[in-house]
DNA sequence: CACATATATGAGCATATGATCATATATTAA
DNA sequence: TTAATATATGATCATATGCTCATATATGTG
């Protein structure tokens, strides 16, 4: 069985979605903003929260939120004082699923 | 059954993880480059094939390419005075298929 | 070798980006 | 209202990025 015969047919995304998915990537492209989305994969965090954890200044880190806010990867939800921001949906839970799980195998594979 | 059920232990990658899963969604994040990896992830295809058929530069693709290459996300193979790219292994494929994947469904999910 | 084709690379430049600092806004308590 | 806490935002700046132009290297042909 050839490689061809489980990869039929691969329609590429057309320019719009590769743009989309461009700006996806860049967004995760940065080291700061991508630990704060994993931060908020699974959990609602507080802003103070993921700046304490991951030793950013408040800023910087309501600065990405906000990116990430616009681009719909995260949500934003207020309880009182605080804004606890998570993934935004079950997509974005399961493409960076997936992205580590490719991650954590990776390192010696080949075709 | 809840979300957490099927997302038992949900072990976030080390920072080490992180940063080489931020540099691949770097390199990801340019729709140009996605673009060529696009086009190379299940073929292989010449530096000109690749500049003629997204409308890019010869030079500009061979800077992309040179990225991309020594990111281990495509490898390139000469016959005779061409240089094949294509995507380096399984790995690059599952991830890029994933996203597209997600990109293609995507658009009005919500967990 | 000389020449053409294919690819790679270095320099230069205009723009994008991420961080910080200062400050603004929002919520709650006294 | 005043004060304290939490978050957001605008300005500024140093650096990174992507593109183009020119040129170098590699392969094949006559």
């Amino acid at each position: 069985m050839t490689l061809e015969d489980s990869v039929p047919t691969v329609d590429l995304p057309t320019l719009e979605q590769t743009a989309e998915l461009a700006e996806i990537f860049h967004l995760m492209g940065d080291p700061s903003r991508l630990r704060i989305v994993l931060r908020c994969l699974h959990a609602d965090v507080a802003v103070t929260d993921i700046a304490q954890s991951l030793g950013l200044s408040q800023s910087s880190v309501s600065h990405h939120l906000r990116l990430l806010r616009v681009a719909r990867l995260l949500r934003a939800e207020r309880r009182g004082k605080q804004v606890f921001y998570s993934a935004a949906d079950h997509h974005v839970r399961g493409m960076l699923g997936d992205m580590v799980e490719h991650i954590s195998e990776g390192k010696g594979g080949d075709t």
